[in-house]
DNA sequence: AGGTAGACCTGGCATT
DNA sequence: GGCTGCCAGGTCTACC
């Protein structure tokens, strides 16, 4: 579900929220296998009684700042969310894990799925060690893309999804960016010229940017798609040109969008735009 | 190296 | 209304 212009929006609202400066008078954890690491215990007395004193990102993981010089992890995969609320709230079945401060305030885990990772660790690296960059970075520039590029055989959308060579991308975002950029999804990555490789850059630039600035994609209602902390839905859906739109036609040549499988998923295409 | 299938889970939909 | 079968935005592991 959420991919970066998701996961920045909900961490903006995190850094917005009264979340920041709580401190940690009890856990719940409902679903176990949501964290990852440490145990359910040792995470329940590293947490408790500490503070929250950061919350950022890197790529699609949420890395909250506690004071214990230790760091929380949070990997959302495809159904996660956070709630902040008070425990007036009613509860949820789908809420696993759950933090609860000082003067009732609660920021819970909603996770349809179960996918959703938390990690309690010392050392960032250990999780987002193997991470590639980071596209909105100014350190992110055309002569390193195109360096990266270089020599990698592999299919176009399957090295975008590869989060250890580029960070923030997923299903939606590379379609559209690949859309944007007029390229095919299986072109093998080092076949394209230099021309192409330059709007590219720029494709995926202004896809994740356009998703940011509309606050993300919700694809629908219901339990399994993306929302932010206080519950609203971002706008991105509505300047979506080729994602979920088969048989919809391209807003550029008119052409109807079709569908296909790469590296596993639905993949949408205009097929006059975007030749092999 | 690069690719592929399966696993992890539950809800939603029958469509393009 | 209830059932079936398939689909879903992410990542990891096993295996060719």
């Amino acid at each position: 579900m959420p991919e970066l212009p998701e996961v920045h929006t909900i961490v903006q609202d995190l850094k917005q929220s009264r979340l920041i400066g709580k401190k940690i008078i009890s856990t719940e954890i409902f679903w176990p296998k949501t964290l990852a690491v440490p145990t359910p215990e040792i995470f329940c007395q590293q947490v408790q009684g500490q503070s929250i004193q950061n919350v950022d990102r890197r790529g699609k993981y949420i890395i909250f700042q506690l004071s214990n010089q230790m760091f929380l992890i949070v990997h959302l995969r495809m159904t996660g969310r956070f709630q902040f609320v008070t425990s007036q709230t009613p509860a949820s079945p789908y809420v696993r894990i759950q933090f609860n401060f000082e003067n009732g305030d609660q920021l819970r885990f909603h996770d349809t799925r179960k996918f959703g990772r938390w990690y309690l660790v010392s050392d960032v690296e250990e999780i987002i060690g193997h991470l590639g960059p980071e596209p909105l970075l100014s350190s992110f520039t055309f002569e390193l893309f195109e360096d990266m590029m270089k020599n990698r055989k592999t299919l176009l959308k399957s090295l975008l999804l590869d989060q250890s060579f580029i960070v923030g991308l997923g299903n939606i975002y590379v379609d559209e960016a690949l859309w944007e950029a007029k390229l095919h999804p299986l072109i093998p990555a080092n076949q394209i010229n230099l021309k192409h490789l330059k709007i590219l850059y720029h494709s995926i630039k202004y896809v994740l940017e356009k998703g940011i600035q509309a606050r993300g994609t919700t694809l629908g209602p219901g339990r399994t798609h993306y929302y932010r902390l206080d519950g609203s839905k971002g706008e991105h859906q509505t300047l979506l040109n080729v994602f979920r739109k088969t048989g919809h036609p391209c807003p550029r040549c008119g052409h109807l969008i079709e569908k296909l499988i790469v590296a596993q998923r639905s993949t949408h295409i205009c097929p006059i735009c975007q030749k092999k």
